[in-house]
DNA sequence: AATATTAATCGTAATATTGCAATATATAAA
DNA sequence: TTTATATATTGCAATATTACGATTAATATT
Protein backbone atom coordinates (compact mmCIF):
# COMPACT_ATOMS: atom_id res chain seq x y z
CA UNK A 1 0.00 0.00 0.00
CA UNK A 2 2.27 2.94 0.83
CA UNK A 3 -1.31 5.04 1.55
CA UNK A 4 -2.48 6.07 5.04
CA UNK A 5 -6.26 5.16 5.50
CA UNK A 6 -6.99 8.95 6.32
CA UNK A 7 -10.98 8.58 6.36
CA UNK A 8 -10.59 6.63 9.43
CA UNK A 9 -9.09 9.41 11.71
CA UNK A 10 -10.50 13.06 13.00
CA UNK A 11 -9.48 16.08 10.79
CA UNK A 12 -7.26 16.99 13.82
CA UNK A 13 -5.52 13.50 14.06
CA UNK A 14 -4.93 13.92 9.84
CA UNK A 15 -3.74 17.38 10.16
CA UNK A 16 -1.14 16.77 12.85
CA UNK A 17 0.46 13.89 10.84
CA UNK A 18 0.42 16.12 7.90
CA UNK A 19 2.71 18.65 9.66
CA UNK A 20 4.59 16.02 11.00
CA UNK A 21 5.27 14.47 7.64
CA UNK A 22 7.09 17.83 6.60
CA UNK A 23 9.43 18.03 8.95
CA UNK A 24 9.97 14.48 9.11
CA UNK A 25 13.01 15.40 6.69
CA UNK A 26 16.24 16.92 7.80
CA UNK A 27 16.34 18.95 5.09
CA UNK A 28 13.35 20.41 5.07
CA UNK A 29 14.37 20.80 9.41
CA UNK A 30 17.26 22.47 7.75
CA UNK A 31 15.78 25.06 5.52
CA UNK A 32 13.36 26.13 7.76
CA UNK A 33 16.17 26.68 10.55
CA UNK A 34 18.19 28.56 7.84
CA UNK A 35 14.76 30.92 6.93
CA UNK A 36 14.17 31.53 10.89
CA UNK A 37 18.17 32.15 11.34
CA UNK A 38 18.33 34.95 8.35
CA UNK A 39 14.60 36.16 8.11
CA UNK A 40 14.54 35.62 4.24
CA UNK A 41 16.75 33.42 1.90
CA UNK A 42 17.20 32.57 -1.79
CA UNK A 43 16.86 29.11 -3.41
CA UNK A 44 20.45 29.19 -4.59
CA UNK A 45 21.62 30.03 -0.68
CA UNK A 46 19.94 26.82 0.38
CA UNK A 47 21.73 24.85 -2.39
CA UNK A 48 24.79 26.05 -1.23
CA UNK A 49 24.21 25.68 2.13
CA UNK A 50 22.49 22.11 2.14
CA UNK A 51 24.79 19.76 0.01
CA UNK A 52 22.05 18.64 -1.93
CA UNK A 53 21.29 19.30 -5.59
CA UNK A 54 19.32 22.22 -6.67
CA UNK A 55 15.98 19.92 -7.73
CA UNK A 56 15.61 18.82 -4.80
CA UNK A 57 15.89 21.47 -2.58
CA UNK A 58 13.75 22.54 -5.10
CA UNK A 59 10.82 20.04 -4.47
CA UNK A 60 11.42 20.05 -0.39
CA UNK A 61 10.69 24.18 -0.90
CA UNK A 62 7.88 23.19 -2.60
CA UNK A 63 6.34 20.54 -0.02
CA UNK A 64 6.53 23.49 2.83
CA UNK A 65 5.15 26.14 0.59
CA UNK A 66 2.24 23.68 0.02
CA UNK A 67 1.80 23.40 3.38
CA UNK A 68 1.76 26.81 3.55
CA UNK A 69 4.38 27.30 6.24
CA UNK A 70 6.70 29.38 3.75
CA UNK A 71 6.32 32.15 1.33
CA UNK A 72 8.16 32.64 -1.93
CA UNK A 73 8.66 36.12 -3.76
CA UNK A 74 10.26 36.50 -7.26
CA UNK A 75 12.57 39.31 -7.78
CA UNK A 76 14.07 38.85 -11.08
CA UNK A 77 15.74 35.36 -11.68
CA UNK A 78 15.88 34.91 -8.08
CA UNK A 79 13.66 33.60 -5.67
CA UNK A 80 13.29 34.87 -1.86
CA UNK A 81 11.89 32.49 0.68
CA UNK A 82 10.62 33.11 4.30
CA UNK A 83 8.55 31.71 6.70
CA UNK A 84 4.92 32.55 6.81
CA UNK A 85 4.55 33.51 10.57
CA UNK A 86 0.88 33.62 10.43
CA UNK A 87 0.84 30.03 9.12
CA UNK A 88 3.73 28.73 11.50
CA UNK A 89 1.75 30.22 14.47
CA UNK A 90 -1.21 28.40 13.32
CA UNK A 91 0.86 24.88 13.19
CA UNK A 92 2.49 25.50 16.31
CA UNK A 93 -0.63 25.62 18.38
CA UNK A 94 -1.92 22.57 16.93
CA UNK A 95 1.70 21.01 17.30
CA UNK A 96 1.93 21.78 20.70
CA UNK A 97 -1.22 21.18 21.92
CA UNK A 98 -0.73 17.27 20.77
CA UNK A 99 3.01 17.59 21.98
CA UNK A 100 1.83 19.28 25.63
CA UNK A 101 -0.98 16.97 26.56
CA UNK A 102 -1.09 15.87 30.39
CA UNK A 103 1.69 13.34 31.14
CA UNK A 104 0.05 10.13 32.91
CA UNK A 105 0.75 10.28 36.95
CA UNK A 106 1.99 6.26 36.79
CA UNK A 107 4.30 4.67 33.85
CA UNK A 108 2.70 1.58 33.17
CA UNK A 109 0.09 -0.50 33.90
CA UNK B 1 15.96 6.95 -3.72
CA UNK B 2 13.75 6.94 -0.86
CA UNK B 3 17.01 7.22 1.31
CA UNK B 4 17.32 10.83 3.08
CA UNK B 5 21.11 11.77 3.31
CA UNK B 6 21.59 12.26 6.82
CA UNK B 7 24.90 12.58 7.02
CA UNK B 8 25.06 16.19 5.95
CA UNK B 9 22.87 17.13 8.60
CA UNK B 10 23.57 17.48 12.41
CA UNK B 11 22.49 15.33 15.19
CA UNK B 12 19.79 17.89 16.37
CA UNK B 13 18.18 18.31 12.51
CA UNK B 14 17.99 14.24 12.24
CA UNK B 15 16.54 14.09 15.55
CA UNK B 16 13.72 16.30 14.86
CA UNK B 17 13.25 14.89 11.80
CA UNK B 18 13.21 11.26 13.14
CA UNK B 19 10.65 12.32 15.59
CA UNK B 20 8.36 13.86 13.33
CA UNK B 21 8.51 11.03 11.15
CA UNK B 22 6.81 9.02 13.43
CA UNK B 23 4.41 11.53 14.09
CA UNK B 24 3.74 11.59 10.45
CA UNK B 25 1.09 8.97 10.04
CA UNK B 26 -2.82 9.61 11.82
CA UNK B 27 -2.69 5.98 13.27
CA UNK B 28 0.26 7.02 15.51
CA UNK B 29 -1.25 10.21 16.39
CA UNK B 30 -4.26 8.44 17.64
CA UNK B 31 -2.76 5.51 19.22
CA UNK B 32 -0.48 7.96 21.44
CA UNK B 33 -3.62 10.11 21.95
CA UNK B 34 -5.64 7.38 23.24
CA UNK B 35 -2.73 6.30 25.33
CA UNK B 36 -2.86 9.97 26.96
CA UNK B 37 -6.43 9.31 27.55
CA UNK B 38 -6.63 6.33 29.45
CA UNK B 39 -3.31 5.97 30.60
CA UNK B 40 -2.50 2.17 29.74
CA UNK B 41 -4.19 0.30 27.11
CA UNK B 42 -4.55 -3.33 25.68
CA UNK B 43 -3.24 -3.68 21.58
CA UNK B 44 -6.46 -5.29 21.23
CA UNK B 45 -8.01 -2.48 22.20
CA UNK B 46 -6.23 -0.30 20.23
CA UNK B 47 -7.11 -2.74 17.49
CA UNK B 48 -10.78 -2.28 18.27
CA UNK B 49 -10.72 1.49 19.09
CA UNK B 50 -8.91 2.31 15.41
CA UNK B 51 -10.15 0.55 12.62
CA UNK B 52 -7.01 -0.84 11.56
CA UNK B 53 -6.25 -4.82 11.29
CA UNK B 54 -4.06 -6.62 14.10
CA UNK B 55 -0.63 -6.33 12.53
CA UNK B 56 -0.97 -2.95 10.88
CA UNK B 57 -1.38 -1.77 14.59
CA UNK B 58 1.17 -4.03 15.78
CA UNK B 59 3.62 -2.28 13.69
CA UNK B 60 2.44 1.03 14.19
CA UNK B 61 3.73 0.31 18.10
CA UNK B 62 6.83 -1.46 17.26
CA UNK B 63 7.62 2.44 15.39
CA UNK B 64 6.75 4.04 18.75
CA UNK B 65 8.47 2.04 20.99
CA UNK B 66 11.60 1.68 18.63
CA UNK B 67 11.87 5.85 19.17
CA UNK B 68 11.17 4.77 23.32
CA UNK B 69 7.94 7.28 23.11
CA UNK B 70 6.28 4.13 24.35
CA UNK B 71 6.45 1.09 26.76
CA UNK B 72 4.83 -1.59 26.14
CA UNK B 73 4.41 -4.21 29.30
CA UNK B 74 3.54 -7.94 28.70
CA UNK B 75 0.61 -9.26 30.65
CA UNK B 76 -0.39 -12.90 30.30
CA UNK B 77 -1.48 -13.23 26.71
CA UNK B 78 -2.14 -9.70 26.06
CA UNK B 79 0.31 -6.55 26.29
CA UNK B 80 -0.44 -3.13 28.07
CA UNK B 81 1.01 -0.13 26.34
CA UNK B 82 1.58 3.36 27.74
CA UNK B 83 3.72 6.82 27.30
CA UNK B 84 7.26 6.63 28.20
CA UNK B 85 6.90 9.83 30.31
CA UNK B 86 10.45 10.69 31.01
CA UNK B 87 11.21 10.00 26.81
CA UNK B 88 8.38 11.95 26.02
CA UNK B 89 9.34 15.07 27.97
CA UNK B 90 12.73 14.90 26.64
CA UNK B 91 11.13 14.84 22.84
CA UNK B 92 8.94 17.13 23.67
CA UNK B 93 11.58 19.74 24.74
CA UNK B 94 13.65 19.12 21.53
CA UNK B 95 10.25 19.55 19.42
CA UNK B 96 8.78 22.69 20.98
CA UNK B 97 12.60 24.23 20.72
CA UNK B 98 12.32 23.94 17.22
CA UNK B 99 8.36 24.81 16.75
CA UNK B 100 8.98 27.96 19.11
CA UNK B 101 11.95 29.66 17.41
CA UNK B 102 11.46 33.36 16.77
CA UNK B 103 9.31 34.57 14.30
CA UNK B 104 10.88 37.23 11.86
CA UNK B 105 9.82 40.62 12.03
CA UNK B 106 8.77 41.17 8.30
CA UNK B 107 6.92 38.15 6.37
CA UNK B 108 8.86 38.42 3.54
CA UNK B 109 11.78 40.03 1.67
C1' DA C 1 -2.18 -32.44 26.45
C1' DA C 2 -5.48 -29.94 23.52
C1' DT C 3 -7.55 -25.66 22.60
C1' DA C 4 -8.26 -20.72 22.86
C1' DT C 5 -6.53 -16.04 23.08
C1' DT C 6 -3.47 -12.32 22.15
C1' DA C 7 0.14 -10.15 19.90
C1' DA C 8 4.38 -10.42 16.97
C1' DT C 9 6.51 -11.63 12.66
C1' DC C 10 6.81 -12.82 7.73
C1' DG C 11 5.80 -12.15 3.07
C1' DT C 12 4.05 -9.38 -0.31
C1' DA C 13 1.40 -5.93 -3.14
C1' DA C 14 0.45 -1.12 -3.76
C1' DT C 15 1.92 3.34 -3.22
C1' DA C 16 5.02 7.17 -1.59
C1' DT C 17 9.44 9.39 -0.99
C1' DT C 18 14.01 10.81 -2.12
C1' DG C 19 17.48 12.39 -5.17
C1' DC C 20 19.27 13.86 -9.39
C1' DA C 21 20.25 14.45 -14.54
C1' DA C 22 18.15 16.59 -18.18
C1' DT C 23 15.25 19.93 -19.64
C1' DA C 24 12.11 23.85 -19.52
C1' DT C 25 10.96 28.51 -18.10
C1' DA C 26 11.59 33.12 -16.99
C1' DT C 27 14.05 37.21 -16.30
C1' DA C 28 18.51 39.98 -16.71
C1' DA C 29 22.47 41.49 -19.03
C1' DA C 30 25.21 42.25 -23.02
C1' DT D 1 18.26 39.21 -29.97
C1' DT D 2 21.60 36.34 -28.02
C1' DT D 3 23.54 34.78 -23.80
C1' DA D 4 23.79 34.14 -18.88
C1' DT D 5 21.59 33.16 -14.46
C1' DA D 6 18.25 31.23 -11.31
C1' DT D 7 14.61 28.26 -10.38
C1' DA D 8 10.94 24.89 -11.61
C1' DT D 9 9.50 20.71 -13.84
C1' DT D 10 9.93 16.10 -15.81
C1' DG D 11 11.29 11.46 -15.80
C1' DC D 12 13.19 7.85 -13.58
C1' DA D 13 15.77 4.60 -10.44
C1' DA D 14 16.36 3.20 -5.70
C1' DT D 15 14.39 2.75 -1.45
C1' DA D 16 10.76 3.31 2.19
C1' DT D 17 6.09 3.02 3.92
C1' DT D 18 1.57 1.20 4.55
C1' DA D 19 -1.61 -2.44 4.98
C1' DC D 20 -2.99 -7.03 5.62
C1' DG D 21 -3.44 -12.31 5.15
C1' DA D 22 -1.09 -16.11 6.87
C1' DT D 23 1.62 -17.84 10.22
C1' DT D 24 4.16 -18.13 14.49
C1' DA D 25 4.99 -17.63 19.45
C1' DA D 26 3.64 -17.42 23.98
C1' DT D 27 0.63 -17.82 27.65
C1' DA D 28 -4.23 -19.29 29.64
C1' DT D 29 -7.86 -22.20 30.02
C1' DT D 30 -10.11 -26.52 29.81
Amino acid sequence: MGLAKTEMFTDLQNEIALYAKVFGHPARVAILQKLFAIDACYCGDLVNEIGLAQPTISQHLKELKHLGLIKGNVEGTSVCYCINTEKWTKMKEVMIQFLDQDIPKADCC
